[in-house]
DNA sequence: TTGACAGATGACCGGTTAGTCAGTATTATA
DNA sequence: TATAATACTGACTAACCGGTCATCTGTCAA
């Protein structure tokens, strides 16, 4: 697929030169091709940008959502939590790169929306753990604040590591964040991000997905499959989806099957985050 | 002058689009002047950036400098330093954006330096608010990591009020910034950006200004003075550079006197930087 | 009224861009 | 082998960019 290649080669020369530094020409010179086939592979620069987003961002998200979700009781959570957001961050660079360089670019209306709405699948994570460590209402007052908290070391930390190439000690790196989240989770007593705020700020709402929402979604990957145990897995959950039978461990176990596969990693994100497991 | 006129409109646009999808016919047409117009003011359009840049962080740079080098014993510095960033950042928030937007670009190499070298200075300062708030020693091994959590903090709260017009309590922001980061100094104990990391990051070293090198700045300042109390200290304190006769007492004083002027600033930072006062 | 001159103008230049499309090469099919 | 379908090419377009410069304008002193 011509489409794997421009979009390798192009996260490279990003990372490198920024999006509009770079020219679709240099693009298909890296790849060996022609200007036209590129257009083959996307309609526009844009696209392949946000389809570029879309990818990591996807494999991101519910690679931090799962981990949230699936922590066992007396584990350290907050520690896995941190070693796979810089381990992700060191085995992506260029991508890493690309999402700091371009964070808050306003050249796209779309590209802004898009980073948007996977910022705030990031923070609904980050709060859903961050209530899952210290208690729902002990950390009521200062959760949010404790959300930005984490946000701001993850951001900073992975600033020096995706511009100085130099092999950091990550397991030091989790032990020193989570030993400092810790201390502002159960010490810390003046909030500044209320219930309030964080509502004026998420404004226009993240509506969870409906239920048709994910048929849909569903009914378009299923199409596109072909036979497999990730297909029958689908199929079953889809039946559940129209009408629950199952219990908690049969639907967990057909999200455990379609997992693993970049082709439905997304839908068991949405599934998972549906049934709420 | 029509340079300050060219900076503000410019500073809007860039805010609002970025730097490089800003075009020089755009930001002359928001002037009501012509394009040739423009270039009688500044060389290029990467020269107009660097002014921006400049004028701002020098004013910034050497704002938060001397709140840290004049603190007094006992007032809480730590919140005096939270309050003037975000009052800072409120007052100047169109910059602010262009600061955040543009902060790891890679389009010019003139500007990367000038944005590096404006952070390394703001880390000293931070670093020297750390040492003097919790002794030396006391937090000798976690320093570094406290300076990098100070500027998450940092980021990511003026992030909040740059992007979203909403008033906020800058009171309440800065007190619980302060409870923060005495939570982290004064418990955390396992650091992770060591000193010898820190010497990687800053290669090149960020040298100290050289005697000569602030007296040729200090020369080209007085020239461009007319006759005021202001030039009387500029020419003293350049007898002092060359050959020390005052005592620390006259020096800040005379610092003073130029410290609240635009065109002095810069040189009073600069000097209170030699003199160490 | 004249002439000199700094300040301002905008048509213009060379260069680059994203995107198109008529035509060519390659592969699959019959 | 002939034909159809698909994949690919690169010259081309229209638009826009930063920057230049011959020309014009308004304001002075003489």
């Amino acid at each position: 697929m011509k489409k794997q290649l421009i979009m390798e080669k192009a996260i490279e020369l990003f990372a490198k030169q920024g999006f509009e530094a770079t020219s679709v020409q240099q693009i298909t010179e890296h790849c060996g091709i022609s200007k036209g086939a590129f257009y083959l592979s996307f309609k526009s620069k844009d696209e392949l940008i946000i389809e570029i987003i879309d990818h990591f961002m996807i494999q991101f998200t519910s690679e931090i959502d799962y981990l949230v979700r699936n922590a066992r009781e007396g584990e350290n959570l907050l520690y896995k939590f941190y070693y796979a957001i810089f381990d992700s961050f060191r085995k992506h660079s260029d991508f890493g790169k690309i999402l700091i360089k371009e964070q808050s670019r306003s050249f796209n209306e779309d590209f802004i929306v898009k980073m948007r709405y996977y910022d705030r699948l990031m923070d609904k994570t980050i709060l859903s753990m961050v209530e899952r460590l210290y208690g729902d209402d002990k950390v009521k007052e200062i959760k949010y604040d404790l959300v930005f908290c984490i946000k701001g070391f993850m951001s900073m930390y992975s600033q020096l590591f995706l511009f100085y190439n130099i092999p950091l000690d990550l397991d030091l790196l989790s032990t020193s964040l989570v030993e400092k989240t810790n201390l502002l989770a159960k010490n810390a007593t003046i909030p500044f991000i209320s219930k309030g705020l964080i509502e004026v700020f998420e404004e226009p709402k993240l509506e969870d997905l409906t239920k048709e929402q994910i048929l849909l979604t569903l009914d378009q990957e299923i199409e596109e499959m072909e036979e497999s145990v990730e297909k029958e897995s689908l199929l079953l959950l889809k039946q559940q989806l129209i009408e629950p039978t199952f219990g908690r461990a049969i639907i967990k176990g057909l999200l455990e099957n379609i997992r693993n596969h970049p082709q439905t990693r997304w839908i068991s994100y949405l599934l998972g985050s549906f049934f709420n497991i």
